[in-house]
Parts: structure tokens; sequence; C-alpha cells
RNA sequence: GGCGCGUUCGUCUAGUGGCUUAGGACGCCGCCCUCUCAAGGCGGAGAUCACGGGUUCGAAUCCCGUACGCGCUACCA
């Protein structure tokens, strides 16, 4: 390299979504950049006409900017080695792949589907040990291929690979790796359409964009030494390569759309934190070699590197996955929670309420400890909201008895006397009630979470009862003693 | 089938020849705290380091073989 500043890309191909396999390959190559004062570039692979999806690209660039990785140079902002989607960089392809045969190294090919179909068919049944491509049109004569594309036949461009040859590379995880280049394919470099394969784009997008470090998936360790023969048969230098290890299914397959979510908008959707998301992907196949876990974006930045990547495939665990979205949030400011909540409430049935924000700091500040989601602050605690329109059965058998209506009619009335009660009001006057009856409070606290929530779980009975408000404590008395005796008859 | 890559608790992993009776985290179980649930604290179960051979005074760590898994084997990426 010219230079030696460090640049990588992410070179998705645009399906519709971001995998998070991606995502986590996508947030290598940004920490890699970032660590070592590089650039992160976004590359479209839309090489593929048949695989065009409306508004894919569009998607992508969505959710990596949700994820937070924001690339250096994209199609969507530009850059010195634009563009950036492949398809819009055939004329570049063809250049070079008209220097390639030109020295040999690549050839015409005007084989039909149907030989090649034939021909593998032949060689699978003499139980070859690969199908390979047979050259046949290695051979034709300069006049023939004259011809044939005078005539307009359509026409491929195949590598040249040279037999008997050891090809090596070394790569930053896997070390040193060989093939045997009787095991490599004459690949097609240009297809009919006039588009690319990926092998060659690829290749010379990477040299012309002067990318230093190839990070991506270990499905393509088995192609490397054809991207390997272009870099030596253009006598450009070799970029570093490192191959990541697969994100698996719990069955150890690859992760795929049939065994769960696999898009990054999927959880997204559910209520994944991007740190937590991000904190997850990156543990997948990576640590710094401590005890630490839980990590911001900058604190990966800091302390990644590829050496540290492991060679085995990870299964992607939803039970960590929660726990880390758990702790994240719980880390968050509740004035940034807000925020969050609000914008969860504004798509909930509570969305016409207009819960003013002191309440729903409140609620923030009881219920931190105890969600995943920032949805579970509406779902898991929707008494706050509205008043309970059923109770627990379980512990309505549990808690109710003969004598608790008449218990919750006391502390009413000795709620009735307080004025703009805070909690601590409440429980100087639950103390006082039980005191009189003379029974613990427990004996008192749990009809009354029942009878206010309608559930026996929850925060502080006297945080639950300051956030509701003395009128409304009251009026869930009432209806809960007439509700809580009509089930129980 | 061929080629390549891999294999430490259920899962993510630490470990780079002696400090290891293999450490941590998630999950699970128990105890403490406590008005419940969480959170937090403490503790427990859980891996003969895939298996078999070597090398070495000594191996999860080095070498060889086997098994299993995964990837690739397209005019897909």
């Amino acid at each position: 390299m010219t230079n030696s500043q460090v640049r990588v890309r992410f070179a998705p191909s645009p399906t519709g979504y971001l995998h998070v396999g991606g995502l986590r390959t996508a947030l290598y190559n940004f920490l890699f950049a970032k660590k070592n004062n590089g650039k992160f570039i976004l590359r479209i692979e839309d090489t593929d006409r048949n695989r065009y999806v409306e508004g894919a690209v569009e998607n992508l660039i969505k959710a990596l900017k949700w994820a937070g990785l924001q690339y250096d140079e994209g199609p969507d902002i530009g850059g010195p080695f634009g563009p950036y989607m492949q398809s819009q960089r055939l004329d570049i392809y063809k250049k070079y792949a008209d220097e390639l045969i030109s020295r040999g190294k690549a050839y015409y090919c005007f084989c039909t589907p149907e030989r090649l179909e034939a021909l593998r068919e032949e060689q699978q049944k003499m139980k070859l040990p690969q199908a390979k491509y047979d050259k046949h049109c290695l051979h034709l004569s300069n006049s023939q291929i004259e011809e044939n594309l005078a005539k307009g036949i359509p026409k491929v461009v195949r590598l040249n690979v040279e037999p008997d040859q050891k090809i090596e590379f070394d790569d930053i995880i896997r070390e040193h790796v060989e093939f045997d280049s009787n095991n490599v394919d004459d690949q097609v470099l240009i297809k009919s359409d006039g588009y690319p394969t990926y092998h060659l784009a690829n290749v010379v997008d990477d040299h012309l964009m002067q990318i230093t470090h190839v990070i991506r998936g270990e499905e393509w360790l088995s192609s490397t030494p054809k991207h390997v023969l272009l870099y030596d048969a253009f006598g450009w230098e070799r970029p570093k390569f490192a191959h990541l290890p697969l994100l698996l299914n719990p069955d150890r397959s690859k992760l795929s759309k049939r065994q769960g979510d696999v898009a990054v908008e999927d959880y997204r959707d559910k209520g994944y934190l991007r740190e937590a998301l991000i904190n997850f992907v990156a543990l997948l196949g990576w640590n710094a070699g401590d005890d630490k876990e839980f990590y911001y974006l900058n604190e990966l930045i800091e302390k990644f590197s590829l050496e540290r990547v492991n060679k085995a495939g990870a299964v992607f665990d939803l039970q960590k996955l929660n726990w880390l979205n758990a702790e994240h949030l719980r880390r968050k400011p509740d004035t940034e929670l807000l925020l969050l909540l609000k914008e969860e409430i504004s798509k909930s049935e509570l969305k016409d309420k207009n819960i003013p924000d002191e309440k729903l700091l409140l609620i923030i500040a009881a219920m931190k400890e105890r969600v995943t989601f920032v949805k579970d602050f509406i779902f898991n605690c929707m008494y706050f909201y509205k008043s309970p329109s059923e109770y627990e059965q379980k512990a309505v058998e549990k808690n109710w008895r003969e004598d608790t209506p008449q218990h919750l009619l006391k502390l009413k009335s000795e709620f009735e006397k307080l004025v703009n009660p805070t909690k601590e009001d409440y429980e100087h006057a639950l103390s006082k009630v039980a005191d009189e009856l003379n029974i613990g409070k427990g004996k008192l606290i749990h009809p009354l979470r029942l009878a206010v929530s309608g559930q026996s779980t929850g925060p502080g009975m006297f945080d639950l009862l300051f956030i509701l408000g003395k009128d409304e404590v009251l009026n869930r008395i009432e209806s809960a003693i007439k509700n809580i005796k009509s089930i129980k008859v």
C-alpha cells in the first residue's frame, strides 16, 4: 500500500435487511478501523440482478446507522473512491477483465449452460473428486474467438487457474492456509449479462479503494485462493485477510431465519437497545482476555483486536442478550429512559392518555431494576396507567381473607385523612393501622398491593401508592373490596 | 464425494507446556437482604478440555490420526 492508513470495508449484498452476522462483521470492521485511526467504508455488492430487492440498500443503511456504525465513505455519503455501489462500476470491472485476458490470466468462455450442466453430470458420474470447468474455451483459436465475439454469442470471462500450484496465504485469525490450485475452478469473473461476479468485483474494488484489511465471514475462506490468484495476476499487493467465525443457531447450524430472528431490524423492533445488541454481538467470537463483559462502543474500540478473535463459531444465545439488554437499560439515566418510554407509549394503547413526565419518571425509578425492555415499563406494570380490571387469582386465594375488606376499609379511612401524602406518610398510616389491629404490616401490605394493582408483585408498596396518588388509591381500594368479594362468591 | 476450517461447563468464553483440585459470565438451584418481585451479596450443581495415540519429568496447551460439526464446491453473495 502506498500509504499505511488502515482502510476496511463492510461489503454486504442488499438482501433486504441487515443480518445479525453481518452486523457483527460490520462491527469488527468498524472497531478495527476506529482503533487504528483508519477508515471504515460501506460498499454495496449488488452484482446479482436476479436478487435485486426494492429498498434493500436503504434498509441496510438505516440498520447500520441505528446500530451506530457510521461509515466514513459509502453510497449515500460518497468519498474519494466512489461510486460505492458495484452496479455503478461496471465499466471498471470490464476494463480490468480485459487486462487479465490480454495477459492470458483470463479468457472468454462461450459454453452454454447446457454444456456446463452436462459436463457437471458427467464428472459426477465418473466420481471425479471435484467438479471443475474443463477449460474447453481456453483452447479456442484467436479467429474462433473473434468470430464468436462478432456473432454476439453469449460469453463469460473465466479466470485461468494454472494447475499444480500451491496457493498459500496468511489469515490473521486462521494463520497459514494452503490450497492446491487443482481444487480451484476457473471461476467466472464476468457474467454473460456483463456484470462481474463477487470475486472479480471484490478484488478490483478492494484494490482501487485501497483496502488494507479484508475482514469478512468464514464462508469466504474457501474462495480466498481465487482472490489471491487475482491479486497476483494483476500484480497487486494483497490485503491482509481475517476470516471471522460464523454465528450459529442453537443446534450449531449456520444462523438462519428458520430458527429465529436474524435481522437487526427484528431485534430493534422487539425492543432491544442498540447498545445491548452491539455489546452482545461483539462478544460472540471476541473477548479482551479479561472478565469484562459490559461494554459501550467506545470501550470496544479501545480494546478490540483481530488477534483476539476466536476461530470457532458461536451460538447466538438470547438469554445472554436479554441480560445485557437489562444491564444497559439499568445504566441509562432516567431522562433518557423517559424519551424511550414516551416513544413506546406513543405506539401503545396508552397513546392518548397524556401521562405527565413527572409520573413517568416515577414509574421509571420504581421499575428500573425490574425490567428487561423499555416496553416493560408499560406492560409489566399496567396498573400504573389503568385501574386493574382483574385480580391475580392465586394472590386472591393467598391473601384475601374474611377480614381483609374490613382491614382495607380501615386503611382507607386512615389514608383519607392524609393531605398530599408522601410515601412516608402512607407508611406511617399503614403502620398505625397495623398496630391498632395488632397484626404484622405484611398482613396489610399484600392485600393492599393486590387491591391496588391486581398483582402480587411489583415495586415497593409505598412507592406504588405515592405514584398512584391518594384519590386513585382510595378508589381502587373501594372497587377491590367490591370486585374481589364477588369473585370469591 | 472433494477441499477448507473448527472442537474447553447447556450457552458465551479465560487459558499459548508446570501458578489449574480448569477461572469468569449468562442461565439454573439455594441462602441472605426484604412487604412481594426484582436488583444486590454469598454459595452450589455443571467441562475426565471430542476421542485415540505420541513428544515431554510434566499437555487443555506441541505433533499425528480418527470422529463429529460447519463452510465452500453457481454466469449467488
